[in-house]
DNA sequence: GCAAACTTGTTTCAAATGATACTATGAGCG
DNA sequence: CGCTCATAGTATCATTTGAAACAAGTTTGC
């Protein structure tokens, strides 16, 4: 069962799950999310959409929701209900856009970027912790590879479905 | 707005979401597992939970549905699900554990070890076109540091809800 | 100008998810 | 034995997700 005489080698060496990419990534990418996620959500009752929002607003300042879409590769429905959910809370504000009454502009209160101030020093404490032990050369790499295969994996999507 | 008077530097250099790398692994995963979910469910109506379970049973034979949570790392109600559908469509048998009454056997057919094998070589193909581009010894690094984080986040996870 | 086509953001709906509770069986111990 | 406790798997429920339809506003082409 595990020989095929056909190809006459041993099957399991042609396909192991623990050895196939997706599946790495998708198993090590749940156990990161998943502990960060929990986080967020037990201390400051955030979920990851809304800190992702958060973070870009902190950074870039006034954004509509298009630019928040596009600058964090979440889908405009999640946005939509994670601007809902921290408006609620005051933790942005919203802005008539000049030029476009369909959108709005967003930015965070103080309220809001003083959160922000407080969870980023935990965050980057949360990488620090994940990363520990591995060798700062090896991070890098790790980072600049992800986005290799994200821009591939666009890029294969985008082949089939055009 | 981007420069903080009281630390006296840049406030995007404290945390960019960009450079993050819980972010960036996120998102990485979800290009590739979205690409690779949708291959298996247009072509053979499989979702990624039953490619797995698949996976698992093509090359360790017979297991119980507890063997399958601990060597896929799902959830044992995914599991469950995962497997109901492939026994309604003939793809995995059960049979009765021998010496466990509340446990079954599950083994795939021959029409569901047919299909391992006609997927398998696609998933490949696809592992292939995403790496393509980057040094094998890239890869092999960028495995072994996934598997790295995921035991950190593990451990993490485990020192505080314990 | 103004109708058709497109965009922005929201709502709606169906599917997936996972925590919790439950059933059925097995194990430990007096 | 017989009672309690643990485990395998399932069912239930609330939440999350994203696709598709939608409303409101803008752009384009004639």
């Amino acid at each position: 069962m595990k020989y095929d005489a056909a190809s006459g080698r041993a099957k399991g060496d042609e396909f192991r799950l623990d050895a196939y990419l997706p599946y790495r990534l998708s198993v090590a990418s749940n156990a990161v999310s998943g502990l960060i996620a929990r986080s967020y959500q037990d201390r400051f009752a955030l979920s990851v959409p809304q800190w992702r929002v958060i973070c870009v607003l902190a950074e870039d300042g006034g954004l509509t929701q298009g630019q928040i879409v596009a600058r964090t590769v979440m889908d405009k429905v999640t946005v939509s209900r994670a601007a809902q959910g921290l408006l609620k809370r005051h933790l942005v504000v919203r802005s008539e856009h000049h030029a476009d009454g369909r959108s709005h502009v967003l930015a965070l209160t103080e309220e809001g970027s003083s959160l922000h101030g407080e969870i980023a020093p935990l965050a980057l404490a949360y990488e620090a912790a994940l990363i520990a032990g591995l060798a700062p050369q090896d991070v890098a790499l790790l980072k600049r590879l992800l986005t290799r295969l994200q821009a591939a994996a666009g890029q294969l999507a985008g082949d089939v479905s055009i």
